[in-house]
DNA sequence: AACGAAACCTGCGCGC
DNA sequence: TGCGCGCAGGTTTCGT
């Protein structure tokens, strides 16, 4: 599920649920989710630590406790929920219990999310956040227009590099592309001044839409923690095969770039 | 150094 | 109905 905005907004969900919460015990059921750490450290440092706030930088979650930080990233699939009593399934792989009686469940269909632990005084230095670029909000054209000038690489798959800009994945990416009236393939060292300015604008206009109205909510999600969002009700170009382009009403067709299903309006955004 | 491919995983929808 | 394939909102690691 996870671009900035999903995750922003189950940030603020869980802000409102456990702030304050004691953990008490933690079960972890799939070893690969915790990463850069033993399970058993993870286990042993997690307990009797106390939920003082929660954080997001681009994609990443972090839990200030006392002592530690911990970091998650929900990579595909991954959701927490909090529940009054114990429902585990066999996606829930890893289970926070909390002093009152609660827990935290973290519950990832595919098994690809992360999670880790690092000083609480010390956890940019992590290796989940160390090489994590500004967000979109907070950068300026000369943040990310040399950037830009040492790729040869598709503007896309720049533009998805957590390193070059943080936040995007492959839904908003489109969205931006679209509205900057950039074709993704174009080289990223291509790019001029202007379209970079262009590109950070249009992102901080998506980005901000769709948390306020909570995300994107597109595939067969349930219900959980945030992810109910209606911005799929905004979006322009991805998922719309086959549609009209609102701009101009030629088809929007997809392909792939590296890989990645992507959507676009050939005539919005033409291939230089 | 730079690139694409494969890896990590599971489930779903589609065409035959 | 059953099966195989492609695809999924991400990122790291491997191999040329």
């Amino acid at each position: 599920m996870p671009e900035l905005p999903e995750v922003e907004t189950v940030v603020n969900t869980l802000k409102r649920m456990i702030i304050g919460e004691k953990i008490i015990d933690v079960e972890v059921r799939w070893d690969n989710i915790i990463d850069k750490i033993s399970v058993m450290d993870f286990k042993d440092k997690l307990i009797n630590q106390t939920i003082r706030d929660i954080k997001r930088y681009g994609k990443i979650i972090v839990f200030i406790l006392d002592d530690y930080a911990l970091l998650s990233h929900l990579r595909m699939e991954g959701k927490f929920y909090v529940d009054e009593r114990l429902d585990i399934d066999k996606h829930s792989h890893v289970i926070f219990s909390f002093a009152d009686h609660r827990y935290l469940r973290y519950h990832d269909t595919r098994k690809f999310g992360k999670m880790s632990l690092a000083p609480v005084d010390d956890y940019l230095n992590h290796p989940f956040l160390i090489k994590l670029a500004k967000e979109p909000f907070d950068m300026e054209v000369e943040d990310l227009y040399p950037k830009l000038k040492k790729k040869s690489i598709p503007i896309k798959s720049a533009l998805l590099d957590q390193s070059i800009m943080a936040g995007l994945g492959n839904i908003y990416v489109d969205e931006v592309l679209f509205l900057s009236q950039i074709h993704p393939e174009t080289k990223a060292n291509k790019i001029t001044k202007k379209q970079a300015q262009s590109i950070i604008e249009n992102a901080i206009k998506v980005l901000n839409k769709a948390i306020e109205l909570g995300g994107t909510t597109i595939r067969s999600y349930t219900s959980s923690l945030g992810v109910h969002g209606k911005f799929q009700n905004e979006l322009q170009v991805h998922t719309k095969v086959n549609t009209p382009c609102p701009v101009c009403g030629t088809l929007i067709t997809k392909s792939q770039v590296k890989g990645r299903g992507t959507y676009i309006c050939h005539k919005c955004q033409r291939k230089k």
